[in-house]
DNA sequence: ACCCAAGTTGACGTTAACGTAATCCGATAC
DNA sequence: GTATCGGATTACGTTAACGTCAACTTGGGT
């Protein structure tokens, strides 16, 4: 016994900084698949580290969806060659993605940047165009 | 009379690529004020130019009630100096919000990308953690 | 016996910006 | 007259990821 074998929702709510409703949420989503002692949910070390890649996954912008294909994908006992490099290739299209993302915003910040040099030009579009 | 005076719902969603609902939608939140000609919508100059401008905060990222509220602010007549500020103080915020986001993204990346880097350890990192 | 905290389920609310019918109206084309 | 446009109005649907009650139950403490 390292840890607690089993957690409960409140321990597991400090542990990851998240609310009872989300982890309850992730269970509905099946994302998590916490054992019951009675009516309460005991989180065991594997939901512990199904939450850890879930909510890195979302720091990396997966959806809660895709964070359960990509889970449920691995779960199934022996993951094979195949459905690694599926793995491996979702993960590079996000990248990519955010990688696109990324340099539309940086237009977007250029365009204004440049409004922003004329000063008063920007100011000047924002009013109403000339007179009636 | 250069253009046309007044533009039917149609015509103006053929001069902006959106689509009818939009320019009601729009209307609906008080972006648009077309006039009527008995029920038909009528687009005037002062549409055109509103609706322009709103597209384009759309590109800077600002939501539609963010437009309304600048629109609506140049809009009564005389802008002083001091509501010229606030619009310019608003689009520098916006901005530096833009390259906050950006950041972030880039963070993001770099730590999907590191995660590439290791290739397989990036895959085993979304198998189930260990045996149970 | 009584109460409280912690937990449960269920269900509706939230936000943005429209999409998608369903139904209706008035003017033109034939 | 009638079929057909172009347009109008009304209102519910969509998406994601939970928030926010409400109403119970259960286990433990006193």
């Amino acid at each position: 016994m390292e840890d607690k074998e089993m957690l409960t929702i409140r321990e597991m709510c400090e542990a990851f900084d998240v609310t009872p409703r989300t982890l309850r949420f992730y269970e509905a989503k099946e994302l998590l698949f916490p054992l019951r002692e009675g009516q309460k949910r005991l989180f065991t070390r594997r939901d512990r580290g199904r939450l850890k890649l879930i909510l890195r996954g979302k720091r990396f912008g997966f959806s809660l969806e895709e964070m359960r294909q990509l889970l449920d994908l691995y779960d199934r006992g022996d993951a094979q060659e195949e459905q690694l490099k599926r793995t491996y290739e979702v993960a590079r299209d996000r990248l990519a993605q955010m990688e696109r993302q990324r340099d539309e915003l940086n237009e977007a910040i250029e365009e204004l940047r440049g409004q922003l040099q004329w000063g008063a030009d920007m100011i000047a579009s924002f009013r109403r165009p000339a007179a009636e």
